[in-house]
DNA sequence: CTGAAAGCGCTTACAG
DNA sequence: CTGAAAGCGCTTACAG
């Protein structure tokens, strides 16, 4: 069914039904009408490759994450969802899994013009191949930075908030302080070692740094019962992420460990997970949804103004203090 | 950058290029040479929407979901992007959020002939001006269940399932059974609140249902504690998602209420979540992978065939006891 | 092994 | 207010 089809229906010229269709121009009553029921009656549906393909407009935007199931993208991902919408933008999600192959297929929607431009939340300025695949098209890094700062990116100072969490430890009178960390390609992972690191090292205090082989509950489980197997055991424990704090909870409760008395935990993010712990967890609460809208901003910005410069956003983070720390 | 240019870069015609682009037919070594060349100082990009406007194939799957954060619906997800991978197929997730509206413009994409087809997670059944949208193309509905089965439908027997939890309560001596649902307007909500119901009517037992207003972890904090407002308070609760349960449980410790001695709570999925809150959660474990991989494989049959006739799939449910009952 | 040409389904100046 | 025609960037018989 086509936009010919309707035009022959009608009586009209496909001219007469592309504008009665976009609204466009002025279309007599009559033909207007007659052009209506043809749709109508043969439930016609424009094709959007050849509409897109002519406009060279999708008004889509693609979001690239590495997994859907962490609560905090899914937060970041609604408010990217909320401010497309406002303007008329649809959005795409694609779940790479942290997977090379899979990212690139996902980013030729980018490059084959399916999508006006991309947000991704994954550590993609680390990948050189995927880089070139987007070119100059628009894009934003959503809560992850870019070494050279060529792309837009917005985000929370991940160092000062880190920093924080130290610094909330010692007031504390933690004295063996652990990290769970995961992927250093992300950089948001190295800026918050970074940060829990600067300020133990000013006080001399040790730190032991164990990576969760991913961002999982069952990873956060993992790594914490290696950081139980170690003796001493820390006696305060800062995850990147709420999901493995959750994990690293569990592992403590499973082998009879206290928190907050033994082991004091505090998670990262802010998502909802953070209140299903026993204890609850104390954690760096993360505007998401503001994240995800502000990156939308960015982003159209960019896709109206080919010429507008890349830009750093930084968002403020706050502490949450619950029962685990 | 078209394919006109990389011809004339190479000095071949543009079907000789699209021939290396695609890898079809044969072209002399020096020519595909060039040709390679020529994209690669370029760094030429294929325009997928001119490719599949040609070729009417897109190689793309469309996964509507309502709700991307819910775990059950993730896991899902993970089995459907397996099994399109290995069929050389990409997905496009569109999170609905049970707005008509934005289904409507996600769907806009099935009818656009931008994807081959697509799967929903969604009570999509019932609003019959979307079904006209979706026309026939291919389209398997997962986890949820259409009246008329005139769709392929993936999921499990729920009402035999909540049966069995009914079952369990009865077993153990529960004698004021309550049940958190969510909207009816899902085919599987009224299939789990029948299944339950049936075996209490069969004894004589009364039943207390309260609606979650959402799907959430406060939607199940705030049906429990409209439970706990009634007396005699209730000594056994299903909650048809383990979100819903893992509110519930919430709900519960905060009242002072233990679980499972006072009420035993039971809930649905067997997500992770089950795992994370205290005590564990008992749950009907879904097949969520496996559900996701059917649903591929029926739609993938549908979309080579066309006259392949709609399908209805079963697959198996498994209780999974822990501390909560 | 290669190229000229038609055509996928739209939109958009342009001329009337 | 309307229609004929060009063109978006591809693929694919077809003829050579």
């Amino acid at each position: 069914m086509s936009i010919q089809k309707i035009a022959r229906l009608a009586g009209v010229s496909v001219a007469t039904v592309s504008r009665v269709l976009n609204n466009l121009g002025s279309v007599k009553p009559e033909n207007r009408e007659r052009v209506l029921n043809a749709i109508k009656e043969s439930n016609y549906q424009p094709n959007l490759l050849a509409r897109q393909l002519r406009t060279a407009r999708s008004n889509m935007l693609l979001v690239m994450v590495s997994n859907i199931a962490n609560p905090f993208c899914a937060d970041v991902v609604k408010g990217i969802e909320a401010e497309a919408e406002k303007n008329g933008y649809r959005i795409l999600l694609c779940n790479s899994g942290s997977d090379i192959q899979r990212s690139r297929s996902s980013l030729q929607l980018l490059s084959g013009k399916m999508v006006d431009g991309v947000i991704t939340m994954d550590a993609l300025s680390a990948l050189a191949g995927l880089k070139t695949l987007i070119g100059d098209a628009p894009w934003v890094q959503c809560a992850e930075y870019d070494e050279a700062s060529t792309v837009s990116t917005v985000g929370i100072d991940d160092r000062e908030a880190s920093r924080f969490v130290a610094g909330q430890f010692v007031a504390a009178g933690r004295q063996r302080m652990a990290m769970i960390n995961h992927d250093l390609t992300y950089k948001y992972a190295k800026q918050r070692e970074q940060g829990f690191c600067d300020l133990l090292s000013e006080r001399g205090m040790p730190l032991q740094v164990e990576y969760a082989s991913e961002l999982s509950y069952q990873g956060g489980i993992d790594a914490m019962n290696r950081l139980l197997a170690q003796s001493p055991r820390p006696d305060a424990v800062f995850a990147v992420s709420d999901t493995l704090a959750a994990g690293a909870i569990r592992a403590l409760s499973e082998a009879g460990v206290k928190v907050p008395e033994e082991v004091a935990v505090i998670g990262f993010d802010g998502s909802e997970l953070g209140q299903m712990t026993s204890p609850q967890l104390s954690t760096i609460e993360q505007p998401s949804r503001a994240i995800g809208r502000e990156a939308v901003t960015l982003l159209l910005k960019r896709i109206n103004d080919a010429c507008s410069p890349a830009q750093q956003t930084v968002l403020q983070w706050k502490f949450v203090a619950r029962m685990s720390s």
